[in-house]
DNA sequence: CAGGAAAAAATTTGATCATATTTTCGGGTC
DNA sequence: GACCCGAAAATATGATCAAATTTTTTCCTG
């Protein structure tokens, strides 16, 4: 696949090793890499417009949260996922996120909630037009949001890496079987954020996690 | 602190980059980093002889990871943890380990327990000795070891930066409070695995994890 | 005249790049 | 099928530039 993103994407102020490494990590969860793509040192400094070393040091990151993968031979690549590793992301959203809705629901503010829904009203429309990048920007923006909320930075990091690695797979999944059969259970999600319940957060998450990964796991047994 | 740790150490025919990484996360889970120290890349090319280059991409990667923070101002610190931070990962590692104990358990085989006993043997004898830097190591062996038998890359890896997270704080909690009184629920551990006790060992990790996050959450609220 | 705050110079450190060196992969040959 | 050679890519270094901190100097005020 490899779109060509023309040049780095950013904060200007921020330093070319940040602005590579925030482009990448969008390409890794929207789509824009697939799984197995190779990724070349020399093929991002001529793409962006930077020297090596930022480059080198965005990739060492991104590896580093399981976003690529290193093989032995001095060569990066999206990683492809079998069904043993989609089974691990599953038991690692599944022990993460309930948690982070759940504080989510006990801190949630109306404002935050409201922001909620015109991101979920968003990705109800990306969904309808069938357009897949915009639909995993505005899940992700939803799911980000939500951990956002929870206020705990650790748990969030550690998530965001979980996301990291399924990005490319889910793009694939959804190109399969476009974006009608999605998982939805947002509104839930919603409600239960407003409520201030957390369990019905925590349940609602639960079921959005294991739809998800499910369709993931499919797609990936499809393939093999 | 700031152990001059003489040159790098790690395989010879492995990158710099990696090696260099090796130190630093050697010296960030057993004790030569604590909390506070500045990390300087200027440094580091002085103690260890190498380049900027691997130093910088060793550095983002251990960053990632959470074992080093990067404050906004160019600056990379050993992170101090407040109380929040150590519920959280209190939080992550009581969502993780108890699951990779489990799947341990489920898989273990009699050599793979043999080998966890010896380290256990060398663990108490470094307890008996006050021997912090070898009772930090035997102990992130042991766990090491159990995570290494449940055959699940990714959770263990999460768990890895888990530990990267609080091995600073850990090694001044043990210099505070000596390692007299350290948990040690790992013959319950070792029980569990050799019976293929997969609740068992679920529940002895629980006790362990709890029993030394008190410890640093304790050692932590003593130095406010 | 002493004290302190603000400004400016100097030093230290980080960021980036261009270049040299080494390693790996692919094609061709024996 | 094994081996060697060339191209391409990665690793690592040192130099150069920019930013931030620290120190010093200066000037104003009490």
């Amino acid at each position: 696949m490899v779109t060509k993103a023309a040049a780095i994407a950013g904060p200007a102020g921020a330093p070319a090793h940040e602005q590579v490494y925030q482009s990448l990590r969008d390409m890794v969860l929207f789509g824009a890499l697939a799984p197995g793509d190779p990724v070349t040192i020399q093929g991002l400094v001529a793409r962006m417009q930077v020297g090596m070393t930022p480059v080198r040091e965005a990739l060492r990151r991104l590896t580093a949260e399981g976003a690529l993968e290193s093989l032995g031979n001095r060569r990066i690549v999206v990683p492809v996922l079998d069904s043993e590793t989609v089974a691990e992301l599953t038991l690692a959203r599944l022990a993460l996120e309930p948690l982070l809705a759940e504080r989510a629901a006990e801190r949630a503010a109306p404002s935050g909630v409201a922001e909620l829904q015109a991101i979920d009203a968003r990705l109800d429309r990306a969904i309808a037009q069938g357009d897949i990048e915009d639909y995993l920007r505005e899940n992700h923006a939803f799911h980000a949001g939500i951990h956002a909320m929870a206020a705990a930075p650790v748990l969030s990091a550690m998530t965001d890496g979980v996301w990291l690695r399924f990005g490319p797979s889910l793009r694939v999944v959804c190109g399969q079987l476009g974006t009608a059969q999605l998982p939805d259970l947002h509104k839930d999600v919603l409600a239960a954020l407003a409520a201030g319940d957390g369990a019905a957060a925590r349940a609602a998450i639960v079921g959005d996690v294991s739809q998800g990964m499910a369709l993931i796991a499919q797609g990936i047994s499809a393939t093999t």
